[in-house]
DNA sequence: CTAGTTTGCCTAAAAGCTTTAGGCAAATGC
DNA sequence: GCATTTGCCTAAAGCTTTTAGGCAAACTAG
């Protein structure tokens, strides 16, 4: 009867914009079938399973955010490029709740190591260059910055500093300030003793 | 016929526990109802519903956490101190990748300020009141940690750091030592221009 | 333009989860 | 010992996911 044109690509698609309304753990394969005015079985034809979508929407997510970030840091250097980098994370964890959660999936190595995360990675290796820190420590910085960002976009989210002053904004751009002077100040080990 | 002796308590601690071994999203009452030898609908006279059971878990973990925090963090000051209260959540977050992950629900606004959430905030400014900073500075310094370690929890409990190195113990120590120089040496906001 | 093949969406059905309603029996209290 | 409370039960409805098999629409020849 009447065909709709469900494809992967579509069906991954609204999957991520249900999962910026409802939240990641709640897409659902009925309620996208939904929304496309389609039997579920037919959604089986395009994705293999409930996990495998969930995985695609991860995958779409990571893809988004890196080439945002690629645009965001082209020509930038220095503060300025972690601070658009930072921002263009922070934005779009604003924007689409879902997608964010999604994009911190856990993903099978294989998986993970083909997704846009290591463009991601390969762009705070970029950013850090300005600051020039020894190999060792830029490993260690990466996962600093990684870990920050990270971490304020999923308490922001989940309201950890709404309803409490100074607003979550002024403490995102001191936070900014204080990780760039920390990575320009970068400290040796300290010695034990 | 022959009474097991459910409990709310013997539930949420049960459902910790399931958490710890399949994922806080995976825990389902229908299982928690197997492992007490008992049918599902045994359990509704002790728990609401599902979302009842999982608010449960999370407010049991944050009072778990703050407790170990508690205890770790007395007697300490500056970085001794600071070391201590990441270090603690770090190794729950191992010995229980479950519960942290139940910590991070997002709770309601009444009742995530009746959690031992706020007691863990509170130590946290315990411990900057070793660094001390200004006051609005010592908000963004709290959001800043509390940012950085749950995210590095995160990340490393998603499998992010392994299998690269260096490995995740040694970014850690740096990381805790990047903090504390940070905090000792915080920045006052760049003049712009 | 028709014949053959592919492919999309369908129906049917099994199996599992959540949640409510109502009932019997064990534990508790007087 | 009797009444009440409370714990676990059965039954049932309404979701979800997932597999299997079928018909028809859309491509692909000739």
């Amino acid at each position: 009867m009447a065909r709709v044109g469900l494809t992967t690509e579509r069906l991954v698609r609204a999957g991520a914009e249900l999962a910026d309304e409802v939240g990641f753990d709640q897409v659902i394969v009925s309620e996208l079938a939904r929304r496309f005015g389609v039997k579920v079985a037919s959604l089986y034809s395009h994705v293999k399973n409930s996990q495998d979508l969930k995985t695609r929407i991860a995958l779409f997510a990571l893809e988004e955010l890196a080439d945002l970030s690629a645009d965001a840091v082209a020509g930038r250097a220095g503060k300025d490029a972690l601070t658009a980098f930072a921002n263009v994370y922070r934005d779009y964890a604003h924007a689409h709740p879902g997608r964010v959660a999604a994009a911190r999936l856990r993903l099978d190595p294989e998986t993970a190591a083909a997704s846009a995360g290591v463009r991601l990675a390969q762009m705070m290796r970029a950013i850090l260059r300005g600051y020039d820190l020894p190999e060792p420590d830029q490993t260690h910085a990466v996962r600093l910055l990684g870990s920050t960002f990270h971490g304020y976009a999923s308490l922001e989210g989940a309201g950890g500093f709404s309803h409490s002053s100074p607003d979550s904004g002024a403490s995102w751009t001191r936070i900014l300030d204080a990780l760039d002077s920390l990575l320009r100040n970068w400290p040796t080990p300290p010695s034990t003793g």
